[in-house]
DNA sequence: GCCAACGTTGGC
DNA sequence: GCCAACGTTGGC
């Protein structure tokens, strides 16, 4: 999943109560459906810092509650604000996230595009706007493999 | 700051 | 249903 750290980081998701966080605003139907229908509790999920420098893995947190109504849609204040979306027909989902521990260095994407292993991750991949990308087993373990490098 | 790659919108 | 115009994302 991925965020600005400069909007909301990692460090962000640690000071919060629990550690755990909603993922909020997020208004992509690809996205949305993936935190609706896919993410379980207890699935591991890498916090890739976004439009930064660098760009990079920097740590691993849990899913803790599945999809839900994403609330800031309903309130004209917030600017995540969307009118076709209410609570009795919601557009919008969430998932609750939970801070497990930062990787023990960041792994810059720069450094992600080198590996053969990584060759088919839709993150490394040139135009890729999607804030939730699926990771495969494989390229997980072999992504906590390089953590100690 | 630039721009490629998308995703969305809306006229037709 | 097509597609041009527009807005956004995010690496560089």
């Amino acid at each position: 999943m991925k965020s600005e750290p400069d909007v909301f980081g990692i460090d962000h998701l640690i000071e919060m109560p629990n550690q755990t966080e909603h993922w909020d605003g997020v208004r992509n139907y690809q996205a949305r459906n993936m935190m609706r229908d896919d993410m379980k509790v207890g699935d591991k999920v890498f916090f890739y810092h976004s439009n930064c420098k660098p760009p990079c893995i920097v740590g691993i947190m849990n899913v803790v509650k599945e999809g839900y109504p994403d609330h800031t849609a309903f309130d004209p204040d917030c600017k995540y604000f969307d009118s076709k979306s209410n609570p009795d027909n919601p557009r919008w989902f969430m998932v609750d996230i939970q801070f497990e521990r930062k990787l023990k260095r960041e792994i810059p994407l720069e450094e992600l595009k080198t590996y053969p292993e990584l060759a088919d991750m839709r993150l490394i991949k040139k135009g890729n706007r999607l804030s939730i990308i699926p990771v495969t087993k494989p390229e997980w373990d072999f992504i906590l493999s390089i953590e100690d490098q």
